[in-house]
DNA sequence: CAAAAACCCATGATATCCCATATCATCCCA
DNA sequence: TGGGATGATATGGGATATCATGGGTTTTTG
């Protein structure tokens, strides 16, 4: 499965409706029919949506099943909160989804919706939303760390 | 078998039916002829119902015979209520179940059911109880659980 | 027989499907 | 190099199917 990147804002309809981004979607690709799970983000309060693919809850409950202990107390409330909070969506034939109402709320979204890449996963956003947000991020960035250094890893994606 | 995930409030009517959520029927899959069994969740003090694929009690049953050893004397006992406590529920032509009385009186339900997805299972709840439940349970997640990246991560990337 | 459960059908709300259009980038060829 | 043709994408709206729910009728059960 590709990375997700870039920004992109597009169109709620009256139904809910939105269509995600052709990049994003095909960097689900085979997982695309089984399509994503969307809910509000804890680790922003709850400003924006994170989406996940759908294949990336099963492999977190297959994790679950098999190494229960080594999650902390913390992280399997945490997972209990995801599951309950995730709303699964699947696409149209035109590659749109429908938002539940208490995600538009919950984010602030009304006309239009920001998509934000994540890299394995992305977040949707109220644009009114999105800015200040970013601005924040950016100056929190010190001069020294503008660069990045990539550590080897064994067990990463196979 | 597909993951349960989200939450959705439906409807008691007067004959103690509910409808299952069409996205709870749809993840049982093959399983759904055979049906759901539901208990007081002993886990959170018969606060809800917990509800299992019927086949998961065949798996308990199977896993208890196997590996009697790894079984604490307290989990047999667990097991053993469980299997006491359980009824089995079958849907009807439109996916309703009839929830028993005992079920919905140990749970405080009356005319709304809360169904919570939980991954492998699901819950109902009353309402009225899941709420300072669910907020018990976030404030029990530390800021620094909150982020993507504290689940172990060989497991999730795919 | 009476009460409960299972079955059947009706209905309104909502989601899904399907087709039409707008917009834009790309391609191809004169 | 210009300019129309082509194709992918995003968006809008109407038709259709699904879902949750209510109520009646038949069947089972005790």
């Amino acid at each position: 499965m590709a990375l997700f990147i870039s920004e992109q804002l597009n169109k709620v309809d009256k139904k809910g409706r939105v269509s995600v981004p052709a990049q994003f979607r095909s960097a689900l690709g085979e997982a695309l029919p089984l399509g994503i799970a969307a809910f509000p983000s804890l680790s922003l309060q709850k400003q924006a949506i994170d989406v996940w693919p759908l294949a990336r809850l099963e492999q977190l409950q297959n994790s679950l099943d098999a190494n229960s202990d080594r999650f902390t107390t913390g992280q399997k409330n945490l997972a209990q909160l995801i599951f309950a909070d995730a709303r699964q969506l699947s696409f149209d034939d035109n590659g749109r989804v429908l938002l539940p109402l208490l995600l538009l709320e919950s984010a602030g979204i009304r006309e239009e919706a920001l998509f934000v890449g994540q890299g394995r996963t992305f977040q949707i956003w109220s644009p009114d939303r999105y800015t200040p947000y970013k601005a924040g991020i950016e100056s929190q960035v010190s001069d020294g760390e503008k660069s990045l250094s990539i550590f080897p890893s064994a067990e990463v994606h196979g």
